[in-house]
DNA sequence: TCTGGGGTCCTAGGACCC
DNA sequence: TCTGGGGTCCTAGGACCC
């Protein structure tokens, strides 16, 4: 916590919708709903015409026609919100080059870094009034609620306080007297598990949860997250603005509008989804090592199954085989709701003619003996959980990648489609114990 | 017509290595 | 021939946020 107020949230109301009251005249002063119009969809932001009849984000959009049936439903334009977006941090960032964006529609500020006489709370409440005026005039009339106070928690609350279209300044030394009365769930990283837990305690407000010990407070909720909640009931927060955050994971998934069985389907769209999430890791120049596959059963049951390959990769058809394989450990006989493929573990990109390099001296798997020339050949002895193939790349122009992986000890076989050459197409994979994986380049098309 | 999509962080257990 | 503790990596699931 500082001892001046210097930090700046700002939230923009009812974003979604006020883009599109903004772009199209006729829906304004009307309820908008923004999300899924599907059939299992859900609400991404309603207006605040749509919320006075009790429609909320992460409402099913079924229940939210009921609710409204009025409303105008729209499915989105997110192109149209990232450019107001851009607008919005553009803004902000002329304030303090300190900027740190949660979402399209959120973010916080230092305005330590910024250029201010002082930042007494006349100062930074005059800096606050202003933001709201320059904002509604580079996004076309959208409002903001900003908040202002001693570290990003109370800055985020005080945001909160008067929306929407409000400014909240709290002063230092009155964080706590603000908090206290307030419900815990106010409190970030309280969500409906935490609050139940906290509920079951006797603990409802933040005054209530001051008086739990850390041990207690440890007990109940974890380690990390009772040290967590133990700081904040105390308003003791000192994280940093941080501008730039390093993307830790890329992913893509679908929900469908009815469930899926056919395993020729299902394995059409986990390739799809391949190829959709290497598209964006290439875009961003990453590359990752390891591969989930998330899979919603009818039952609504969510399984993930992942495998980590020695070397990083963004190669569409070695994310693509990886699903694939990671797909057919899972029972999908009683439908299939969403699939999603991820990617983790990213890493710099790497020049393609340095990859292979560094993928071999990163690769301290065993090398085992080199592919010889019989149509079948014998490539490794697996007594290590996992093993790099490292005759494979001659099949593969980019990057030459197969693996093995699992907990099993065995051999692992591969046919080549010459039989004089390991330079031929490699046909298929087998290994002589079921509990290992294979993962080799799908044939060329 | 119950329950999106893109993320982050944490936990717990097992493998593996020294 | 009995048994350990720490550290790291990996996996699966869950809570949470916008």
């Amino acid at each position: 916590m500082r001892a001046e107020p210097t930090i700046l949230h700002v939230d923009l109301d009812a974003f979604f919708a006020a883009v599109e009251q903004r772009d199209k005249p006729s829906l304004r002063g009307k309820p908008v709903v923004v999300g899924g119009v599907g059939g299992r969809g859900v609400v991404a932001t309603a207006s605040y015409e749509a919320r006075a009849f009790g429609v909320h984000s992460a409402m099913p959009t079924a229940e939210a026609r009921r609710r409204c049936p009025n409303a105008a439903f729209l499915a989105g334009r997110f192109g149209a919100y990232r450019e107001t977006s851009r607008a919005v941090m553009e803004l902000l960032r002329g304030i303090s080059p300190l900027v740190e964006p949660l979402s399209l529609d959120e973010a916080f500020v230092d305005l330590a870094a910024a250029d201010l006489p002082d930042h007494s709370v006349a100062s930074v409440s005059a800096l606050g009034r202003e933001l709201r005026v320059r904002m509604q005039e580079v996004t076309g009339g959208l409002t903001a609620s900003v908040g202002i106070g001693t570290s990003k928690f109370i800055a985020k609350i005080a945001s909160e306080l008067d929306k929407p279209d409000g400014l909240v300044v709290i002063a230092p030394g009155m964080e706590r007297d603000v908090l206290r009365p307030m419900q815990v769930t106010v409190i970030p990283g309280v969500g409906p598990a935490t609050a139940e837990h906290l509920r079951r305690i006797g603990v409802h407000t933040v005054a209530e949860l001051e008086e739990i010990s850390l041990e207690e407070l440890i007990r109940v909720v974890g380690k990390a997250h009772g040290r967590n909640l133990y700081q904040l009931a105390r308003a003791q927060d000192d994280r940093p603005v941080v501008p730039e955050r390093e993307a830790k994971s890329i992913s893509v998934e679908d929900t469908y509008d009815t469930d899926h069985v056919d395993r020729r389907l299902l394995v059409a769209l986990v390739d799809r989804q391949a190829s959709k999430v290497t598209g964006r890791l290439r875009k961003a120049r990453l590359s990752g090592r390891t591969v989930t596959l998330k899979v919603r059963l009818h039952d609504f049951s969510t399984h993930t199954r992942s495998a980590t390959l020695p070397g990083p990769t963004d190669d569409t058809r070695t994310v693509a085989r990886v699903a694939r394989t990671l797909l057919s450990e899972l029972d999908t006989s009683g439908g299939v709701r969403l699939l999603g493929v991820g990617i983790s573990a990213l890493t710099d990109w790497i020049q393609d003619d340095l990859f292979l390099d560094s993928t071999a001296a990163d690769s301290e798997e065993p090398t085992d003996e080199p592919v010889d020339e019989e149509t079948t050949s014998t490539l490794a002895t697996l007594g290590r959980r996992r093993a790099w193939l490292p005759g494979l790349d001659v099949t593969h122009d980019e990057h030459g990648e197969g693996w093995v992986w699992g907990s099993g000890r065995g051999v692992v076989t591969v046919r080549f489609e010459t039989a004089a050459s390991p330079t031929g197409r490699v046909l298929s994979f087998a290994a002589d114990d079921p509990a290992l994986h294979v993962v080799a380049p799908p044939p060329e098309e």
